[in-house]
Parts: structure tokens; C-alpha cells; sequence
DNA sequence: ATATGTCAAGAGTAATTACTCTAATTGTAA
DNA sequence: TTACAATTAGAGTAATTACTCTTGACATAT
């Protein structure tokens, strides 16, 4: 694996397990047994490292998110990949917005690429809602689970953490619980039917 | 007012507006035109102030939840109260988790707090569906509604600025609108009565 | 009047951080 | 082989951080 790779699978690794801050880039080269003048021919510095990951996390999620789950059986097998990637890059969510308020390029970059984010879901739902899903009895409803999806997707892991839960790889199912239990009031007939097959299988 | 608040005071106006590794000790005495050597007098450390921040704003906080919200309506007054002082304390929802690993202590002390916290919310959503607000048609609605609540309360307003939206002190009308959203499918009729009335007052 | 504790100023400093710079080595294309 | 570029090592350093230490002012009790 080249040099420039490794570095960002060390930092990666060090921002987990300590923090952004506990982590300098002479501990990153220290840590993989390169020079300090090494890691900064391949990186400016410790900001260009963490917008890097930042990129390569959005590189294995957009893969997926590329099509939208077309019903409520594609919406839950999605959501387990999503949360793999939710752990590989969990220093980025406990430290979300004070990375965001150390770096205003991060910044102006992370808030449009997750307003489209938003967008994605809301869209999604409105499938769901055509394809027979969703019961739509009230009109904010979909704003409503899309909020959830949002709140979910970035800050369960934090929040368990903030209950002292430690989490892991699969922790992230309990949020999908969670999720399907905002959606049950919503649920029509036919998507529990789907489910139910879901579920045995 | 004494030293020791104003130092409180200044470091917590400039931890909103920057971050809390930005806003170092030396920042905080020259911004309130005290030497490093008083504003050392008065705390070890700048762990030390960020601790006693979230002490104060826990003793704000515990003095409104001491008696529980007995039905819809007080629940929702009581929100608006909280929403103010996740406003005046917005630096440490933008940077908990980061802060938790920074400070054993606070980690330690912050957990054991915020499972409290948890249990008396569960405990008010018991009353609620015992007073006949709430109707639990499955098992595991108490559970989730707990914690929609601890996700909104933590972290909606960190959500909004990952969407770029600015908040405010009234920002939280939004989230509190969310949690209401949350409940609507299990409120008698009897808990609608009653928030007609409150939104008309 | 003096002693004692509290509060404050500000100079000084060890440690760390976030790099830069130079020189050496390695790969590679002609 | 010989240029030449790419990569790497590691010494060196300016700036910052997070304090400590000494000295002094002031208030209060004896």
C-alpha cells in the first residue's frame, strides 16, 4: 500500500481511539515509523489528513447511496451497510461539528454535501409513500422521518456513548430499531407483510 | 459579580463563539483584562472551568426537572425552559463527545448524570400513559420515545448546523415541534384537548 | 501597628506543536 | 549509465500553550 494510504489508515486508526487533538501528525508518523518530513510531503498538515478521510468516507457511502432504496425492505438491507461505515469513520461523528468549527472549508463542504444528503431521504420517502409503504395521514409527516433519519444517522453512536454504552460494528441495529419504530404508525399493510419475509430471512 | 463567575462567564461566551481548544486560558484572562496569574488562582486548568460550566448549567437544569412534568402540557413548557439553556451552554452540545474524551472525569461524572437523566424521562412518559395522555398500543413505545427525547435534546441543534442552518434561543421550537411529531400517532384524545388549549393560550 | 489570608499582576519557562529545510536515497525514463 | 523526479530521514525552530513563581496590594482580625 503506498505511503500517502497508509498514512490516512493510521490516522484513521489514532483519531478512533484517542481523539483529532491527542493525535498530531508527528504521533501519526511516529505511530507507522516514518519521518515527520515525511507524512508533510504527502499532507500539508493534520487538516488536509482529516479532510481527506473525510472525502474517502463519503467516496464508500455515495456508492451506496448512488440508488435510492425503492421500498422498505432495500431501505433496512441499506441501512446495515451504512452503519459499517458509521463505525470505520466514528472519530468523525463524536467530533462532528468542533471539526467543523476548526476548519470553515470542511465546513462550507460537509453542510452541502449533507443538505443533498437530506434531500436523497426526503425523496426517498416520498417512494415509499407512492410505492404503498407509507400511509401519509398528516402532510409533515415525511419532514418528520426524514429529521429522524438525519438525527439517527449522525449522532446514535454518540448518544450511546453519552450513556455509556460502548459501541461496536453491529451496535448500530438498535438504531434501526429505532428507526422502524418511528416509522410503525406509518406503516402500511403491505410494507409489515414485506417485512415480516425480511425478517425470516 | 466575583472573579471566579466572570472568568465562567467570559470562558463560556468564548467557547460559544469559537470552540474550547481555541479559547485557551491565556485568551480568557486578556479578554477579561486579568492576568494569567489570577485567572490561575481561581482554576487549575481550563478542564477545570469547562467542569464547573457544566455544573452550573446542571444546577440550572436539575431546578427545573426536580418535579416531573405530570401531563402534555407542562411537558411542553417545560421543554421551552430547557431549550434555553442548551442555547446558553450551546458550546458543550457542539463538542461533547470530544470534551468526554478529553476529561475522564467529566466522561465519568457526565454518564452517570445522563442515565439518570434518562430514567426520569422514561418515568415521565409512564406517568404520561398512566394519566391517560398517552395510549401504548405495543411494548415498545415508552422506550422509544425516551429516546427520541435524549437524541432531540443532545443533539438537534448540533443537527442544524450540519444543515448550515444559524440557530438561536428559539431555535428549539423546531425540535420541540419534532417531538411532538414523535408522539402524535399515541396521544388521546384527551392529550390533544389539552394542547388545543395550550397553543390557543 | 502588625500579622495573616486573599486576591492580583506579570515575568518567566518547560513542553509541545506544527511545521521547514537540507541532504540523502530510491526509482525511472532516456 | 545517467539524468531527473519522487520519496524519505531527521535535525532544527518559531510559535504557542499551560502553566509556575515571585512579588505586591489590600482587607481584616488581633
Amino acid at each position: 500500500m503506498s505511503t500517502k494510504q497508509r498514512i490516512l489508515d493510521t490516522a484513521l486508526e489514532l483519531f478512533n481511539t484517542t481523539n483529532t487533538q491527542a493525535a498530531t501528525t508527528n504521533h501519526i508518523a511516529k505511530a507507522m515509523g516514518i519521518s515527520v518530513g515525511n507524512l508533510h510531503y504527502h499532507y500539508k498538515n493534520r487538516e488536509e489528513i482529516i479532510f481527506r478521510l473525510y472525502e474517502q468516507m463519503l467516496t464508500e457511502n455515495t456508492l451506496l447511496v448512488e440508488d435510492l432504496p425503492k421500498n422498505i425492505v432495500e431501505l433496512f438491507e441499506h441501512q446495515k451497510l451504512v452503519s459499517k461505515i458509521l463505525w470505520k469513520y466514528r472519530f468523525f461523528y463524536r467530533e462532528l461539528l468542533f471539526l467543523l468549527s476548526r476548519d470553515p472549508e470542511l465546513k462550507t463542504r460537509y453542510i452541502k454535501d449533507n443538505i443533498a444528503h437530506r434531500q436523497r431521504i426526503r425523496i426517498g420517502f416520498e417512494n415509499l409513500a407512492q410505492n404503498g409503504d407509507l400511509n401519509v395521514p398528516y402532510d409533515n409527516i415525511l419532514e418528520q422521518l426524514t429529521d429522524t433519519i438525519m438525527l439517527v444517522l449522525s449522532f446514535w453512536n454518540p448518544m450511546l456513548e453519552t450513556l455509556g454504552k460502548e459501541i461496536d460494528e453491529n451496535g448500530f441495529e438498535e438504531a434501526t430499531t429505532h428507526i422502524r419504530g418511528a416509522m410503525r404508525p406509518y406503516l402500511t399493510e403491505q410494507a409489515l407483510d414485506a417485512l415480516k419475509v425480511f425478517a425470516e430471512s
